[in-house]
DNA sequence: AATTCATTCAACCGCAGAGCG
DNA sequence: ACGCTCTGCGGTTGAATGAAT
């Protein structure tokens, strides 16, 4: 397309012509060989060790969303999808932060995931998915909505900082069931009642599903098949512990003052709403038991 | 069988922040 | 303090593929 025509590359003002594209096999050889030998880093002049036309960019990315080990490709699983949902809800589009508790997966990956699969699913649940709110509810343009939005961000900062001192003392063992689920769990935080509407919605979707299969997938299909909810990642559970101390309580109810009344209202019955949609939903598992 | 439309995802771009001289 | 380079991130694109007509 002529109109998405871009700029001349930075890197136009070399000589040598840098490939773009799908990268080969005989590329994705070279530099995996290259990075087994040298370890990676020094994106700028790797392509040129070893021996890629190619720009470092392209190198690093092809590397670290393609090339690196461990790397799990393919279906998302249910449990993952769910993590991603939750993280998207209090960590928004910063997908490497979220691949960062998916660690098979890409932040590339997570990203067209949720774009392709989860946004399109949420909408159809009717919640909004930059929000996780129901999007039927009343999205005032307000002040006092920014000032909520303020409120919203200082207090996932604030879960993030305790998450990131939390991760780097249980990080190591990663195969273990936390702890303290039942902490997590008592605690109730409300992100796991977007969670029980996820899947009530997706209960209701059932006769979406009976209209055929168009649009959906086989990774789809799996939120049809799998009956039992596995919860017990590790570091959702240490988000959950974060957030239901900087969140939940001190900020995610109410106790603002300063905050209008009718937004915090709203608030508050935006999860009442996700709660009321489960209710009311035929699929009624047991997330929380 | 041919064509059109929709979806997916690898790869690209621009931007911002960190680090360094 | 400033400018430069490198790195990483999120948004976007478009070729490939699949589904529908």
């Amino acid at each position: 397309m002529l109109s998405k025509m871009r700029p001349p590359s930075p890197n136009r003002k070399k000589e040598v012509r840098l490939k773009r594209g799908p990268w080969t096999a005989e590329e994705d050889k070279l530099l995996t060989a290259y990075i087994q030998k040298h370890g990676y880093g020094s994106w700028g002049s790797l392509p040129h060790k070893a021996g890629l036309e190619r720009c470092g960019k392209s190198c690093r990315l092809r590397w670290i969303n393609y090339l690196r080990p461990y790397i799990k490709r393919g279906k998302f699983s249910l449990e993952e999808e769910q993590t991603i949902i939750q993280l998207h809800a209090f960590l928004g589009n910063r997908w490497s932060a979220i691949a960062a508790h998916l660690p098979k997966r890409t932040d590339n990956e997570i990203k067209n995931h949720w774009n392709t699969h989860l946004k399109k699913r949420l909408i159809k649940m009717g919640i909004d998915p930059m929000t996780h709110k129901p999007s039927t509810s009343p999205s005032p343009k307000n002040g006092s909505n920014l000032s909520h939005m303020t409120q919203w961000e200082s207090a996932r900062l604030q879960a993030e900082a305790r998450l990131v001192r939390e991760s780097k003392q249980v990080v190591p063992n990663l195969t273990t069931r936390p702890t303290r689920w039942s902490q997590l769990t008592r605690s109730s935080p409300r992100c796991l009642d977007v969670l029980k509407a996820w899947q009530a919605g997706w209960g209701e979707a059932e006769e979406w599903r009976g209209q055929g299969k168009k649009g959906s997938s086989d990774a789809d299909d799996a939120w049809f098949e799998e009956d039992s909810v596995i919860l017990h990642s590790l570091p959702i559970a240490n988000i959950m512990e974060g957030l239901s101390d900087a969140f939940i309580l001190n900020s995610w109810m109410g106790v603002d003052k300063s905050t209008d009344e009718n937004t915090v209202m709203e608030n508050g019955n935006c999860w009442d709403s996700v709660l009321n949609f489960l209710n009311s939903s035929p699929c009624g598992s047991p997330v929380l038991g």
